[in-house]
DNA sequence: TCCATTTTCAAACCTTCGTTCGAATTGCGA
DNA sequence: TCGCAATTCGAACGAAGGTTTGAAAATGGA
């Protein structure tokens, strides 16, 4: 292994869960990414095989990151009772809306993909087998623990789909005519509306 | 104005309308859209003056309808108790989820938009003035009176998130491991499970 | 019917995209 | 230090995109 050409894949890498992020796989081109990777034209094909191999690398370490994530918090969150735990699922699918870290963007990612699936997507889905779903349904299925299998998907497509939203349009949302100002404070309390939300919506009435 | 004419520019609206709202805008190429409307390549600029010119058109025709489909139902959503009226706009925002008329492309048209924005999008929404949110908003009003502009704003941007997950990525929640079967009862199962989360969720805690 | 105008058509143009190529350069063990 | 492999580099390729062009065809009023 030589060092100067991981440096090259680290900077290829780094430019392309940015650029990713910021504007999903196909509304990226290469010319972009090694732009601001300050590298070759050629480099990605050289060191990924192209761009698809490139992406797919970079879903892989997001894959990676998330679960590894999750599994940290996923005893803590076990230990809590449902609502709080649920409330913490809302506020970690929401933090990109301020913070600009690396889990973030990989959020954003997936947030991509949900919206547009590539075909790179779907087979490391299967591959990887990541309980990529499986946090959330584990969620919902505490609220309703006699629903089938249908409605716990459904309702877990539900909570994920009511904060992907405003994950997905920040920009428009900080514009007029909605002009929600996204700072921390701000976040923490659409947090809260949704997590209350989402809570009286899937406490079965009584 | 001479006949002729008129029956290719209806034909490139109507192959357009189709793959805009299947494709959304950048997916849809001219190639795509004249090869469906059986019309020479050329017929597009000569007609629209380009592509920007089709949709800034498609667009146009699209919120002419809805808001003339939203006046004709306004006033009966109006008498409704507020419960049934959300049912009726849940059940609106799914449908095409089942049908597959022009009212149903419209819809999914603007999901692509509310998905990544197009900048004609942008500008039509600014001089058509349409009430686009308007609806949304003045229906959880009816469930929150006392909540300031950015709440109801929030609430209503919400509400349409709900129901757009699932139209977006229908084709994924047909196949496994959600495997929906989005026949028409299916459907109305499913809004009927968004309608009563939503109440629960916009009702105020006693 | 004639002719000016409108509309259609095939072909090309120009740009951007992902990828490939071959030479030049660099890195590193022998 | 030598020599081979790994890596970088600039340039070009071919495909696909939207648009333009100029001639041919069709249209419709005088």
């Amino acid at each position: 292994m030589t060092r100067p050409s991981e440096i090259t894949r680290e900077r290829i890498m780094k430019a392309a869960v940015r650029l990713f992020a910021e504007r999903g796989y196909e509304a990226t081109s290469v010319r972009a990414i090694v732009a601001k990777a300050r590298v070759n034209q050629a480099a990605i094909n050289y060191h990924f095989a192209g761009k698809d191999g490139l992406y797919r690398d970079v879903l892989r370490a997001a894959f990676r990151a998330l679960t590894e994530h999750q599994l940290v918090h996923a005893a803590e969150t076990k230990a809590m009772p449902r609502e709080q735990a649920l409330g913490e699922f809302v506020r970690h699918q929401l933090r990109p809306l301020i913070a600009r870290d690396e889990l973030s963007r990989h959020i954003r990612i997936f947030n991509w993909e949900s919206v547009r699936p590539t075909q790179i997507f779907h087979q490391l889905l299967s591959e990887e087998a990541a309980p990529f779903m499986g946090l959330a349904v584990d969620l919902v299925r505490r609220f309703l623990p006699d629903a089938d299998r249908r409605t716990l998907a459904v309702a877990a497509v539900w909570l994920i789909g009511q904060c992907s939203v405003f994950v997905r349009n920040r920009e428009q949302l900080t514009g007029p005519p909605v002009a929600l100002a996204l700072d921390e404070s701000a976040v923490e309390r659409l947090a809260q509306l949704l997590s209350r939300w989402a809570i009286a919506g899937l406490t079965p009435a009584p």
